[in-house]
DNA sequence: TAGGCCATCTGGTCCT
DNA sequence: AGGACCAGATGGCCTA
């Protein structure tokens, strides 16, 4: 369990690691997103992943339109619509353009559940783009793992409970954090800090 | 190797 | 009717 150091000073936020912010490019994810379905643009790779300044913390993390095709077993079955997309060599891509278009003018279902399919793929690539936002917004160290998703809602769960406590109590946020500390969690709001190993993270903060 | 996390596919349901 | 949303199933990757 890694150390975890909230510090509630009034710079506060400067101590507060998050995992980016957003940068001027945030608008790439919306185009992104329009791309995802104009399959006549696509021929390179895209990244799924936001632009956020996350990104850059994992840029392993990337997959390719080449990829998500590939991993999709319509392909077998010939109900591909956007082989456009498939950078694969010409006389090859070009017999498979032929192909598929022989079996989807014969599989009208196959058509409409792949482009369901696409649509699927969009809506949680938007999703995870939210996710992505949200984890920039979390407190989090540099060197923490990145959070998954459950996490990342928990932490976020915690956090603004946390913070909205702090603004009711009209105290110093220092303070009011020590106090909670010292005298444990024990009303319904700090509840939440126990449904997940936020509890343990608790433990290790260090509050100067 | 088991378990966690994730992406994807799929069919069902709801909504416009 | 078509799209959005949802949950279950499945398989891949990674880590302890």
């Amino acid at each position: 369990m890694e150390d975890i150091f909230f510090d509630f000073d009034q710079d506060a936020a400067t101590d507060f690691a998050f995992w980016g912010q957003i940068d001027p490019n945030f608008q790439f994810q919306s185009q992104l997103d329009t791309l995802l379905l104009d399959c006549s643009a696509m021929t390179g790779q895209l990244s799924p992943w936001s632009s956020f300044g996350c990104q850059t913390v994992f840029p392993e993390a990337q997959l390719t339109f080449t990829d998500l095709d590939s991993q999709s077993p319509q392909l077998e079955v010939g109900a591909e619509v956007d082989s456009s997309l498939v950078d694969e060599p010409h006389e090859i891509g070009k017999c498979r353009q032929q192909h598929q278009r022989r079996l989807t003018s014969h599989h009208p279902y196959k058509v409409q559940r792949h482009a369901a399919n696409i649509r699927e793929r969009k809506r949680m690539l938007s999703i995870n783009s939210a996710f992505e936002e949200l984890r920039c917004h979390v407190p989090t160290f540099p060197y923490e793992k990145r959070l998954s998703k459950i996490d990342t809602l928990r932490l976020a769960i915690a956090y603004i409970a946390l913070l909205r406590e702090i603004l009711m109590s009209g105290c110093d946020p220092k303070s009011y954090v020590d106090e909670c500390m010292k005298n444990g969690y024990k009303n319904q709001t700090n509840a939440i800090w126990n449904t997940s190993d936020l509890t343990a993270r608790l433990s290790w903060i260090k509050w100067d």
